[in-house]
DNA sequence: AGCCAGGCTCTCG
DNA sequence: CGAGAGCATGGC
C-alpha cells in the first residue's frame, strides 16, 4: 500500500495553498506544484529522503502517495506531516470571523478564501531559508536559497520532476564557512548559518521544545541565537511552529504593503503598525500577515502575466 | 551607474 | 541607551 486519504478541514483551497507556497514558477524550496499535484521532499528521522505527492481527490480529500517509493514507514510519516504542511490546524472561520469588520482585510481575504498558511517542515529549515533572506530582495533571496538546495540538498526524482529535500544540519556544517560564503551569502550569513546547523544537531535548537513554548518565549529563545533578531525568529513562528498570532512589525514589505492599503501610499512605522494590527487582528495577526504577503504575491504574479502579454 | 532590497551584529558616542 | 557602518548580489 503506497497510497492513502486524509480529510482537509473546510475551507480549504488546495490550489491558493499550494500556489503561495510555490510562488516562484510553482517551485520554492523543496516544494514543487505541477500538473495539479503538490510535491514535497521530506526527510525521515535518519536524515533519508523521499517524496510526498499531495492531490485533491473530491469533496475535500486528499490522495496521498510516494512518487518515489519508500520504506515502509514512509506513508505514516507523510500523512502525519502532510495536514501540518498545508496548514490545516489554522483556525480560518475565526479570522475570517474577527476581520470582517476591516473591509480593507476583508476585500483581501474573500480573495484569498481557503488559503492555509503552509508551514515549513523545521524549524531549522526555516531559520536558513529566513536568514538566506534577510535585508535583501525577495529575488536575490530566492537564487541563494536555491544554489543552497541545489548544492546541499538531496535530489529527487518525483513524477518526472526534480525535486530538492531541504539539506541537513550535518551537510551545512560539514559544507564549512567557506562552502556557504561561495553561495552568495556574506561573510555574515554564512557564520550565522554554519552556527545554527550546529546547534540544531547539539540540541541547543529544539523543534519540540520550541513548540511547548508560548510566542514570546519562543522569540526569546531563538533571539538568542547568533544571527536571529525579532524579524527572524517572528517568521519563524509563523513558517514552522503555524502561529496564528505572530507579527513581524520590522517587515519592510509589511510596512509598505499596511501604507498602501490603510494610510495611502506611505510606509507606516513600526508602533503604528503594532497598535494598528493589535487593534484589528488579534489574535490572528500572523494569518492576517500571512493573507497580506499572499495578496501581495498575487499582484505582483498578476502584473508580471500583463507584462508577458 | 547607483540605490535599494521581506535585517543583524558590532562599534562608538 | 541610540545611531550608524558594513554586508552580498540581482533588479530597476
Amino acid at each position: 500500500m503506497d497510497d492513502a486519504r486524509i480529510k482537509a478541514p473546510q475551507p480549504f483551497d488546495f490550489d491558493l495553498t499550494v500556489r503561495h507556497q510555490t510562488y516562484y514558477r510553482g517551485r520554492a524550496g523543496a516544494d514543487l506544484y505541477a500538473g495539479g499535484a503538490y510535491y514535497r521532499a521530506l526527510r525521515r528521522p535518519d536524515g533519508g529522503a523521499f517524496a510526498v505527492r499531495v492531490a485533491p481527490a473530491g469533496d475535500g480529500w486528499l490522495d496521498v502517495s510516494l512518487p518515489t517509493g519508500g520504506v515502509a514507514s514512509d506513508l505514516a510519516l507523510a500523512t502525519g506531516v502532510v495536514p501540518r504542511l498545508l496548514g490545516f490546524e489554522a483556525d480560518l472561520p475565526g479570522f475570517y470571523a474577527r476581520i470582517a469588520a476591516d473591509p480593507v482585510l476583508a476585500a483581501t481575504v474573500g480573495a484569498l478564501h481557503g488559503l492555509r498558511p503552509a508551514r515549513a517542515e523545521s524549524v531549522f529549515e526555516a531559520l536558513v531559508m529566513a536568514i538566506a533572506a534577510q535585508q535583501i530582495s525577495s529575488a536575490v533571496a530566492r537564487v541563494i536559497r536555491d544554489g543552497l538546495m541545489v548544492s546541499y540538498g538531496t535530489l529527487l526524482q518525483a513524477g518526472g520532476h526534480e525535486l530538492h529535500a531541504f539539506p541537513t544540519p550535518e551537510t551545512l556544517v560539514a559544507a564549512g564557512i567557506d562552502g556557504l560564503r561561495a553561495h552568495k551569502l556574506s561573510l555574515r550569513k554564512a557564520e550565522y548559518i554554519h552556527g545554527i546547523a550546529e546547534q540544531t544537531l547539539d540540541g541547543t535548537i529544539d523543534d519540540a521544545r520550541l513548540g511547548a513554548m508560548d510566542d514570546e518565549e519562543a522569540i526569546a529563545a531563538l533571539t538568542s541565537v547568533r544571527g536571529v533578531g525579532r524579524w527572524t525568529a517572528q517568521w519563524v513562528l509563523i513558517r514552522a511552529l503555524g502561529r496564528p498570532d505572530v507579527l513581524p512589525e520590522g517587515d519592510l514589505a509589511l510596512k509598505r504593503v499596511v501604507g498602501e492599503l490603510y494610510f495611502g501610499g506611505e510606509p507606516v512605522d513600526e508602533r503604528r503598525l503594532t497598535g494598528f494590527a493589535m487593534e484589528r487582528w488579534s489574535p490572528y495577526r500572523g494569518l492576517a500577515t500571512t493573507y497580506l504577503f499572499a495578496h501581495l504575491r498575487q499582484q505582483r504574479a498578476g502584473l508580471q502575466g500583463d507584462a508577458a502579454r
